[in-house]
DNA sequence: CCGGCCAGTAACTAAACAGTTACTTTGATG
DNA sequence: CATCAAAGTAACTGTTTAGTTACTGGCCGG
């Protein structure tokens, strides 16, 4: 037995390499491959049908990566599996994107762009303010139950301290209308007594958005240490009213 | 230049292996190698004075675990920096742990013993039902805040769906301490008419559990987005009085 | 006082990984 | 209708990774 995992790892190397010659030497002879400095051999017949339609494929390049992200973290998702549910390859991937990293921050600021676009449609200062901060934390929190993979991007860069949203550029004014509108609406409660004076438009956002986002990105734990099930739907629908209900309290005259 | 590359790299493989055996034969020759089977070389005598303290060593890696774990997530962290922080070399986190898994799985275990274990101390029957409520929340905030790992661990455990917090035998019955003394603290309240009928003890806690978690989490996400620095200390100050402001305003009757 | 067992070490391996190379196919344009 | 650039493919490479192997050294019970 002496050696032998060591004789038998230089066998395989050889046959491996062997191998890879012979290919090489048929490659040649087959196709002649008049072009200096060619190495490798001619490839198989493929089957499937070219898409040539760079539109789609960016687009199924961008879904695919929004779910391996979301379902395995940065670090968990792999470029193989991403190009696999696109239904392309790995060099379209590196074509479009530039690499891991970037593709990942497009990703990040499609999402982020999404629900700022939606929130936008909600014009919440057309209503009365207590029906507009209800309708924004009804807003919030179904858009948030409806988009899983929202949450769980967010979490994902919020692991790596916002390594990569720092570096966006198209993300900074993107944001600054929310918390104007609902200044806007704070202003009018107060005005109309129905608000406090201390309520503050990134206080009220932000309490919205945890008891939105706690709930839903860390049911897992949650559900299996308390021993309920916080996904039912009868617990999903209580927990709207609570947040509703919560938010409103906290700003209440 | 034709196959050049491939050459160079069976000219590489060649001298790699040549080396090995080299090495192989020395060490044979050197220390006589009578005991068959053997095939590695005469390892050099080596520097680090054995620490032989299996209870400090377990300790460091469970440690350097936690750091490596809430820093990269399960699927970023990496086994030879665990062995590398604590002190070790990986052999030793087998040896204990069985796999990154288990590893994983004890950190998470002993994680929520942690915080468990603070809260029993605080016995919020004792003082008045607002004053347990606030003192819960409190509580919880600071910890929180000293334990920004127990969070990070969490955000890993729930991208996960609790795959592996599923396991745990230990977790099941340390939490329902939690809600019991919770509702008793808010059965005392309603009695004494300072809490509404409705207050109900998960919610209660997932409120104050949610204003902290989120803020703290996703606070670089936050800052990037609106421009405004959450770590700064005053607004940290400013978060604490509002997490308890919200949570009695909910339930106040 | 010695032999076996447990703590500890470091080199190793197979597989997986991000990223590259070396091509082929297709359609639009001069 | 030739050609050229863009779209697409798949095999390949260097490196990293979790996990293993093959050892060494010290301590403790017989």
């Amino acid at each position: 037995m002496k050696n032998s995992s060591v004789l038998f790892a230089f066998y395989n190397l050889l046959i491996r390499h062997y191998e890879r010659w012979e290919v090489i030497e048929k490659g040649k002879l087959m196709e002649g491959a008049g072009r200096g400095g060619k190495t490798t051999a001619k490839r198989r017949p493929r089957e499937r049908v070219l898409q040539r339609d760079p539109e789609r494929t960016r687009a199924a390049i961008l879904e695919a990566a929004t779910q391996e992200f979301a379902e395995n973290g940065m670090g968990g998702a792999r470029v193989d599996a991403i190009a696999e549910r696109a239904g392309t390859n790995k060099r379209m991937l590196y074509h479009y994107f530039g690499d891991k990293e970037q593709l990942y921050l497009h990703v990040l600021e499609e999402a982020y762009v999404g629900i700022r676009t939606a929130e936008r449609a909600l014009h919440i200062g057309d209503r009365s303010p207590e029906e507009g901060i209800s309708d924004l934390a009804l807003f919030t929190w179904r858009y948030f139950l409806k988009h899983p993979e929202f949450l769980s991007l967010l979490g994902t860069e919020n692991l790596h301290r916002a390594r990569w949203l720092r570096q966006s550029v198209r993300l900074k004014e993107l944001h600054s209308h929310l918390l104007g509108e609902l200044e806007q609406v704070l202003e009018r409660g107060k005005k109309a007594g129905v608000f406090i004076d201390s309520a503050d438009p990134l206080n009220v956002y932000l309490t919205i958005a945890s008891l939105g986002y706690f709930y839903l990105s860390n049911q897992y734990t949650l559900s299996t240490i308390f021993g309920r099930e916080l996904a039912q739907p009868e617990n999903i629908d209580a927990w709207e009213r609570q947040i509703v209900h919560v938010t409103l309290a906290s700003i209440k005259a």
